[in-house]
DNA sequence: GAGATATGTCAATGATGCTGACGTAAATTA
DNA sequence: TAATTTACGTCAGCATCATTGACATATCTC
């Protein structure tokens, strides 16, 4: 009564197409980038959404309430709960609009620009490790490639944002 | 009453050693990466859970709970709920083990090869896009990097794992 | 036979996301 | 000016994926 699985022909036709261990890779490599920074923000009873705010609000200081929801892809209900948290906890700030008074413009706190640069040294350090281990000229490939993953439509949004660090 | 956060000193000490570039591209690439298995994922009542448990199962026939668990870091509850669906959809089989009953091995049925296929697919079209916008020759190096972006006491693991495909 | 091991399961909880609906203030446009 | 749109906030309910802790069962090992 048991229908027997077949293990054999595995790739039944695109052949060895699949890059799986680029797959696989990725798949550990991502869980334990965001790991290390996951145990820190465990103590201040934060999680990793709460980090991707911070960081983002870090990185591009006077950022809009529309502006992280484009770049997180998050509805707004689910970054308000993250954000309220960080701002009571004195971690974000927010600052209504001089120009446009409906907008929000966020700032990380000085505890905020702290912790945010604790948590990407964390990620900084694992970075600057794995490309010793591929020499540092290679960082430019590594780059692009990552870009190359981005889904089209959103590649040159992103990278119009990395262009801009401030 | 306000606090000032301030905007300026954003790194304070270690200069520019953090590679923000790196850091974000890796965010919005494995969010793009697994945007794609998601959306397939839903019609099938899903998650991106059952997708990772159904890829290693599918790639190492005969994997035991275990090893899985070792695999995913996750705690058997959390398997079990996942694993549990993919068994009675027909998905996923378990077989006893024939020299220690304890164990179960797992293997995908041909209906399970079918779908991990087409996920997988998926993912690998992503991937060879993106190679191909850097040139394939870099595939080593890439996967050298996010080698060394695990933890280095799991390295050894996951590379014994990848080198046996079978 | 005792103890360790592999797995399964119940119960409660937390983090992160979602949809839908509604409200308010401010900007824009007709 | 009046109507509409935009930016944001919030309430309520729900789904997924993870956790911890406790306990049960079958099987293997010593």
């Amino acid at each position: 009564m048991e229908v027997r699985p077949i293990d054999a022909p595995r790739q039944p036709e695109p052949a060895d197409s699949v890059p799986y261990d680029l797959i696989e890779l990725f798949f550990f490599a991502y869980r334990d980038f965001v790991g290390d920074p996951d145990r820190i923000l465990a103590d201040y009873g934060f999680g990793r959404a709460h980090h991707r705010v911070l960081h983002f609000v870090q990185r591009r200081p006077g950022l809009t309430i529309a502006e992280l929801l484009d770049i997180l892809q998050i509805t707004k209900q689910s970054l308000n709960r993250v954000l309220k948290e960080l701002v009571e906890t004195g971690y974000v700030e927010q600052r209504t609009g001089r120009q446009d008074k409906r907008q929000r413009h966020l700032h990380a706190t000085v505890k905020g620009q702290e912790l945010s640069l604790r948590l990407d040294q964390l990620q900084a350090k694992r970075i600057t490790a794995a490309l010793a281990g591929v020499g540092a000229e290679s960082a430019p490939v590594i780059a692009r490639y990552l870009a190359g993953l981005i889904d089209a439509s959103e590649r040159h949004k992103v990278q119009g944002f990395l262009a801009k660090p401030l």
